[in-house]
DNA sequence: ATACTATTTCTGTAATTACAGAAATAACCA
DNA sequence: TGGTTATTTCTGTAATTACAGAAATAGTAT
């Protein structure tokens, strides 16, 4: 599938700000261009129309499984997988947010228990030390929760959550 | 200063998560430990503690001034510039979502509408892909209108409305 | 089974990024 | 002014990462 100058466009900058974030940059290619497409693809359309690897492609696609953003589609009459990604944004965000809170919140809470914890034993480690890695984790632990609840949202309640936008700041503001 | 164990652990550790959210692992180690540091450090202090060359803190506290995370601060009868990073971690958060928001999502922001503006006309770009691009679009700009908002408040009400979680969520829930 | 196609894993290379050390510049002092 | 120390910028190299192509494996059909 040949792209069109909007999809090229798209899938650039996409895999730019995915490459900002932390994500392989063909990874977050073939996760653009899976958001696009009206209909699931094989790996070597996927290929053609970004002019990668068949390779690449795999282990692009792999990684995104393992992110659960997408999955394998079979289609009769074709003996190769199809894939697709998900079709709710919001979805895919909450996903994110999980896999990111897991990947990363998780083991930096605690090794900052482990920290803290040496860290208030230690003659060595000052007084401020400790106190600073205690304020991280409580925002660490404020953080984690926040993400706890916000993933036990459906995609739906969460587009009217961040849609009651004013309301929530009100409760503070 | 010799790193206490306690101090290396956390200083590693940061250096890694910051890593995989695209920032430059000495770049966070610098910033770890200016977190840690009980007073201001100046740069030929970060370089022997971190093991790394006066050239690579030079750019590191560059980085991070950018970020606006790091200032300098003179101490009296020293040439040398010392430098310190935010006390309050809140007042760190606010900041590094509004630099993101203005680096990654304003862009974005603008990338898509290009898009969807020019795939609505395209004869070529399906109908699907336009609808996609103003899913995220909608997306984009209800994260971007929470940034705003967020970005507003003092670093001691976004703990509020944090602690606030349970209400928050009950909202929608 | 064997031929054929799809897919993954492996391997070497290209490209990028990180970073130390040198050189250059700037700031300060006497 | 010249000497001294702090800081930045430049340059080459080391290390990592990305990725194409080859080889290996798995799956399917006849």
């Amino acid at each position: 599938m040949k792209l069109t100058p909007v999809m090229e466009k798209f899938v650039l900058h996409w895999g730019e700000m995915g490459w900002r974030w932390g994500i392989n940059r063909s990874v977050a290619q073939v996760h653009a261009l899976l958001m696009l497409a009206p209909k699931p693809l094989p790996a070597d359309e996927i290929c053609e129309s970004l002019n990668v690897a068949r390779s690449n492609v795999s282990n692009s696609i792999k990684e995104l499984q393992g992110w659960g953003l997408v999955r394998v589609v079979h289609v009769f009459g074709d003996r190769r997988e199809h894939f697709e990604t998900l079709k709710d944004v919001w979805e895919m965000f909450l996903i994110i947010l999980r896999e990111r809170k897991k990947r990363e919140i998780d083991p930096t809470l605690q090794t900052l228990r482990e920290c803290a914890a040496e860290s208030a034993k230690d003659k060595n480690t000052g007084d401020h030390t400790t106190q600073r890695l205690n304020e991280l984790i409580e925002f660490m632990e404020l953080s984690s929760s926040w993400a706890e609840k916000a993933h036990a949202l459906s995609p739906t309640a969460a587009k009217r959550l961040c849609s009651l936008g004013d309301k929530v700041f009100r409760l503070v503001g």
